[in-house]
DNA sequence: GCCGTTTTCGGCCCGACTGTTTTCAGTCG
């Protein structure tokens, strides 16, 4: 029997939450093995340790049913339950659910009429016209089945954070810039800050909203209109990306702001906690709910804030609405202040010509000036990454004092920190000796190779590095590029107990292609004590935009100013590194 | 299937839009 995770658990329940659909089973129930799926994903503990232990009793949304579930799946490696379920379908046939048009009911048709298990089945249904001919389904369906089919091979069906917020600045800048909109912004994931986008949410307040969605389906970027009606609009760019318009008039705004900015956990969570002050909150308002009266007349909403308030809560910033526990903070008033990009003094890890950036070392400092900043970290590649043109010991040193003198000529405006992004060897050793580190100022150390070691190894490796006094910080934890390669096996856990211990500050890598470490592991890292360092692993100057990126998501991991070392002033930065790693504090 | 200082049973969000229907089921968010 394979190792079970918290992986396996998790996707069993979900698994099972499909199959339970496709029966029509109660949606409750549905909802409920989702839930747990989601629960057991981010649970904050060894969710499978205590399953084996039977130790479950307690977590809220996990009852005895799922319990029971979860202890025999975490001790027998199946589960009765699922695999009666699954009975005769096909790993393939999960993918079904991919396909836009196509749910539950849907596809039970299509399995049970035609035995359609996968999707090149459906492709080869919908060309001989078998789907057309199906009650419930006609001819345009199966059009839009095989549109749907053709897009999902051509296109990502998610899109990474800088491609999102480029198309969605144009298009907010339209929508404000018409003159029937009284204010308009982005919703949904993008505001969110999620790592990945799959669309484009807008509203807009204004008092035409049939005018402006009609308005919206005609745009010059449409290259398909996926819905259009009264009040809402959803097209497709170019690119494929998706992005919805929901037009309201002035006084739904704020509450339609609030609903499609989400989470759905977020907002369920926030609904109840409405019902229970007997209001009930939808996208246009609050009304009374049900038999009981609100105590107190239903307050005017002018903007988000008016809503929490009404609720008792603290305002909740968008990228804290995970239900990840900022409901209870805002309630007893320990939401963070969090990290502003205006806070950001400076950026560590950058490369320049020396390995494989496109700009000189002089071009990126003079970007980092044109920006604002007052320190820049330079970090090129160590001569284990020959295929980045890294850098070996009498470069690196070439480079050192190249740096030294752009600090004696212009180190009032703008100071460079010299330091070396080094390689972490496949037995944890560095590519570089202590000596030769010992003489930078700082030093990011990172895996670039060896990606499929088994977990314990792999974090024995990482460790290794992290416990060499010249570690300054470690570059992109997992290594994962997003929407193309997985992360490699490393355990969070003791990943940041290390970093804790020995002082050493976790990358947060804010190029859009990796975002990592991942911002679900920020605030337990902040509350350990690690310090995070927003790098943007610039390879040219444009990349410092990445930034924005970065704050997003230490956002979003509950990062506070004095949890990042990028917002110090350059003395405080001077002090840190000129201090011995194991007296370093926060 | 989960939950509860109103509840151990009866709630659990629901509105917009589309396509296939001829008044509504299914999907989506």
């Amino acid at each position: 029997m394979s190792e079970v995770t918290r992986e396996t658990l998790s996707s069993v329940l979900e698994e099972i939450a499909l199959l339970l659909e496709i029966q029509g089973e109660n949606p409750f129930k549905i909802r409920a093995y989702r839930q747990g799926a989601e629960i057991v994903s981010s649970f904050d503990g060894d969710i499978v340790a205590r399953a084996k232990d039977n130790d479950l009793k307690g977590i809220k949304g996990i009852g005895e049913a799922l319990q029971d579930k979860l202890h025999e799946l975490a001790t027998t490696g199946s589960l009765e339950f699922h695999q009666k379920l699954r009975g005769k379908y096909p790993d393939t046939f999960f993918d079904l659910f991919d396909i836009e048009g196509l749910g539950p009911k849907k596809i039970a048709a299509l399995h049970k009429e035609l035995g359609i298990a996968s999707i090149p089945d459906l492709k080869a249904a919908c060309e001989s016209n078998k789907v057309a001919g199906l009650s419930g389904f006609g001819k345009k369906t199966e059009q839009k089945i095989l549109e749907a089919i053709e897009r999902r091979e051509k296109f990502a069906d998610r899109f990474l954070l800088h491609t999102a917020t480029a198309a969605a600045e144009t298009i907010l800048e339209r929508i404000r810039s018409h003159p029937d909109v009284l204010r308009a912004q982005w919703a949904g994931s993008l505001r969110r800050s999620k790592e990945t986008i799959g669309d484009l949410d807008f509203i807009a307040a204004t008092s035409k909203p049939a005018d402006l969605t009609a308005w919206f389906s005609e745009l010059d970027i449409v290259t398909d209109v996926i819905v259009h009606g009264d009040t809402k609009c959803s097209i497709r760019l170019e690119n494929g990306l998706q992005c919805d318009l929901r037009a309201v008039s002035n006084e739904q705004y704020p509450f339609a702001l609030q609903y499609f900015t989400g989470s759905k956990e977020h907002n369920v969570a926030i609904r109840s906690r409405a019902l229970k002050q007997g209001l009930s909150l939808n996208e246009y308002g609050f009304t009374a709910a049900g038999k009981t009266t609100p105590h107190e007349p239903i307050p005017t909403v002018h903007d988000e804030r008016d809503i929490y308030r009404t609720l008792g809560l603290d305002y909740i910033e968008p990228e804290l609405r995970e239900n990840h526990g900022e409901i209870e903070a805002s309630e007893d008033g320990s939401l963070p202040r969090l990290i502003e990009l205006e806070n950001l003094r400076g950026t560590f890890h950058n490369h320049t010509t020396a390995s494989d950036g496109v700009a000189t070392l002089e071009e990126m400092a003079e970007a980092a000036i044109d920006l604002g900043l007052r320190y820049l970290g330079i970090a090129d590649h160590s001569k284990a990454s020959f295929q980045a043109n890294g850098l070996d010991e009498e470069r690196l040193a070439k480079q050192t004092e190249e740096i030294a003198e752009w600090n004696r000529q212009r180190g009032d405006e703008l100071w460079i920190f010299s330091g070396t992004e080094v390689d972490i060897l496949k037995d944890g050793s560095l590519d570089f000796s202590d000596d030769t580190l010992a003489s930078l100022d700082y030093c990011v150390a990172s895996v670039h190779a060896s990606f499929t070691l088994d977990e314990k190894t792999m974090t024995k490796r990482i460790i290794q590095a992290m416990e060499n006094e010249h570690v300054t910080m470690l570059g992109h934890l997992t290594g994962r590029l997003l929407l193309r390669r997985d992360e490699y096996a490393v355990n969070h856990e003791k990943i940041i107990d290390c970093a804790a211990e020995t002082r050493t500050i976790i990358e947060l890598n804010c190029n859009p292609r990796r975002l990592d470490m991942d911002w679900r592991w920020w605030r337990k890292a902040r509350d350990k004590g690690v310090l995070c360092s927003i790098n943007p692993d610039a390879h040219r100057p444009e990349q410092f935009q990445f930034l924005r990126f970065g704050i997003g998501i230490a956002r979003k991991g509950w990062l506070r100013r004095k949890d990042v070392l990028n917002t110090f002033t350059l003395d405080e930065v001077k002090d840190y590194l000129g201090t011995p790693k194991a007296k370093r504090s926060l």
